[in-house]
DNA sequence: CGATATCTAGACCGATCGGTCTTGAAAGGA
DNA sequence: TCCTTTCAAGACCGATCGGTCTAGATATCG
């Protein structure tokens, strides 16, 4: 095993790579220049072009860092353990949440590289591809268990309820950037939710 | 009147902005350059600026345009001589439409815009705030319409429910970026408006 | 200490950005 | 015909883009 040499790296870069998805979150990949980054992640340029290659492979921890994050908030709320209305209660609420507001007006980091990136940059395809995957199957499953559970209205299919619900959070997401008005939004989230459950 | 002197206007204003707004709607606003909107309306810097003053003047008339477009096409769908369930389906099914193939990694201008300008350009807040606002108007009169003939679910309110379907459509277009699945997207909204409707 | 590695600050690079301006040809009306 | 206006082509502008590199200070090792 190699041996430590020299001074050893004095910045925490996890820290940086969210400050910097704080400026993508806030402008899209191309309004964010160098200088915003530099700014955010109080490093030198040496030292982000050392660490993270350029600003594409910045902009791509960034972005996995996002999806890795509303991964884990999904799976605390649609835990197994829970009650599955429950659980979706709470996922809907969280996206009320975070489309109300300041927060509704910052938007949403993946539907905002969705719209730029999507279908020009490979590796955001598949990013972006298989966070709705796994976000339906989340949804889905969750509705699964309320089926079993005898909590879903007749007719309700958990496959296709749980397309529903993932197009309607996102659109709640994209409406919510210029109407983000907390209180119509829950409204709006529990007439559906009325919809699926008995 | 003054009467027209030297040589008239050669091209077609509408035309440039509808090729202009191609180039914006296939690539956003940061990422289409001066060199793209030249080439795809045919026209040298000098004309364009004499025409349009600017980039961004050119875009908003791009966006006017688009959002006039997708107007027209909902007076069209719902309109209230038709059998407002029909016309329900017909405006989702253009939805599926537009998601779907090419039309759905294209995108949509709209949703694109509003992720990437919205809140740090008032002209664009306004443009998308009103859109959303008409169309969800447009929406809730067919659903109210619905009702008085009798054709929506019991407990089915117009106006929440046309907050859930304008979220859901716009949902649509954002996941249709990379999951643009034609048979998936039409039996998604055949299953949201099986809910609404008797 | 001396070697090694990392840090900041900022000069520097070529490319491209949005936008202006000039030139000269073309086209219409008086 | 002559005046006026518009056109395309492209030179040109300052600013900024993403990215490289150097200089000198600093920190941690053997």
């Amino acid at each position: 095993m190699q041996l430590a040499r020299g001074r050893p790296r004095s910045f925490d870069v996890e820290a940086a790579v969210e400050r910097a998805m704080g400026m993508f979150w806030s402008r899209g990949y191309h309004a964010t220049a160098l200088p915003d980054l530099l700014r955010a992640t109080k490093l030198s340029r040496g030292s982000l072009y050392a660490a993270f290659g350029d600003k594409h492979s910045l902009f791509l921890r960034a972005l996995d860092r996002y999806i890795a994050d509303a991964l884990t908030r999904m799976d605390t709320e649609l835990a197994p353990r829970r009650e599955p209305v429950d659980g979706l209660r709470a996922f809907l609420a969280g996206y009320v949440d975070r489309t109300s507001g300041a927060n509704g007006r910052r938007g949403c980091l993946l539907v905002a590289t969705a719209m730029e990136l999507a279908g020009h940059d490979a590796e955001v395809d598949r990013r972006i591809a298989s966070f709705f995957k796994a976000m339906e199957a989340r949804v889905a499953d969750a509705l699964s268990r309320a089926k079993t559970a005898g909590k879903l209205a007749d007719g309700v299919e958990p496959s296709s309820a749980a397309r529903v619900l993932v197009c309607f959070v996102e659109g709640l997401r994209v409406v919510g950037k210029t109407a983000p008005t907390r209180i119509t939004s829950q409204a709006t989230a529990d007439a559906l939710l009325d919809r699926l459950i008995r």
